[in-house]
DNA sequence: GCGACCTGGGACCGGTCGGTCTCATCCAAC
DNA sequence: GTTGGATGAGACCGACCGGTCCCAGGTCGC
């Protein structure tokens, strides 16, 4: 019982980088065997199909994405600049991630047609970061550090959007710019149009325009 | 030669939804074949490979893409308010345009590892756009209706990225909310970062910060 | 109206796909 | 040390993949 379940976190480690690369119809079963270095039987005897292999290494390649993106937020007391570090750790963090860029991204267009249980997990996946982002926010107004009038859903939408969108420009041009570019753009509308002013006195000369 | 170029044209329209929808691995010819009506022999009668045919089809979707988007645009005298037409027809305008998304983003995500040459068309299609975008720009500028402080490659970047991301996003949750909130989010940004202002007088409200 | 050629059908090809099954081996509890 | 279940190898399967080719029939220019 233990030597099974080692093999198969194994087999869910070296095929996420797979499938997430070259998505799930691409990912053949010999690409799969040649990665884990097993045959067939070895795989399908820890899996009952390809799709729920799929699915398994869809979450650990999530999961991994979810834990870089909110790293070293946590003890950052400001929701906003809690906010402002979640958009840098997207840009910034790349060690430890799957490769083959943001797996919900991929997921998400490789499944949009045909697929319908590994797009329920991107859709779900999507919820999740989004759920934890708008709890920020929310936290946020609760402790009026964001603006009342601020609606926390949008803003989470709007962020993962602009971030995931740069994403891929940037991939296709495989150019870290556009997603600098999203970065600078999210963090100055996270100052001048989320962060609660402080008082009368205005305290960035962001404010001017 | 008359009616060979015809059922050419045929195959490429009625093989562009499938591409779309399926990306290039998932396509199969089999797909194509029930698509088009035609045997295996009359598809590879009128193009030498699938690539081949994926590349005419991908053509084909992306210039009907690129004609939506720049739709009613040509005659409209304002630069800023050219740019912000070009955001509301990704928006709104959805007749005509091929099924399956945007083009550019399930092309550039499907062709991301393996098949360069597809990947090379969606390079170049998203500089087309980007390019037509900066032009805009570059034009208000000379013409002093956006501000000479805007670098224009960036805000057609900027605008491309949250669109697509957007989309991608509203896709994903079968909800066309995130595209008009990126709609909206761009068009104000449009107002209060890029529109030059006209004199000393503020002309609209949304300058107050 | 004839003849050449353009067009499309469909059998056929080797390769690979995801998946199954059997059996030797390994390991671990006793 | 023995033994029984857990483990993984690899042959095998039918289906389907992209691609080739030849031939019948339709479409043209003349």
């Amino acid at each position: 019982m233990r030597k099974g379940e080692q093999t198969r976190q194994e087999i869910i480690r070296k095929a996420a980088p797979i499938f997430n690369q070259k998505g799930y119809d691409g990912a053949a079963l010999s690409d799969l065997m040649q990665a884990t270095g097993l045959e067939k039987g070895g795989i399908y005897r820890h899996f009952g199909s390809k799709q729920e292999l799929a699915g398994h290494a869809f979450d650990y390649a999530w999961k991994l994405a979810m834990d870089t993106r909110f790293e070293a937020t946590e003890q950052i007391p400001n929701t906003v600049d809690r906010l402002k570090q979640i958009v840098r750790n997207f840009r910034d963090r790349r060690t430890g991630v799957v490769p083959g860029g943001c797996p919900l991204l991929n997921t998400a267009i490789d499944c949009d047609d045909g697929n319908p249980k590994l797009r329920a997990k991107a859709r779900q996946a999507l919820s999740s970061w989004l759920d934890r982002m708008q709890s920020i926010a929310e936290e946020g107004q609760r402790r009026g550090e964001i603006r009342s009038d601020v609606d926390s859903a949008k803003l989470a939408t709007l962020i993962a959007s602009t971030l995931e969108g740069s994403g891929m420009v940037g991939r296709l041009q495989r150019n870290k710019e556009p997603l600098d570019l999203a970065c600078r753009h999210l963090g100055e509308y996270l100052e001048t149009k989320v962060r609660a002013r402080k008082a009368r006195k205005a305290k960035t000369g962001a404010d001017k325009s």
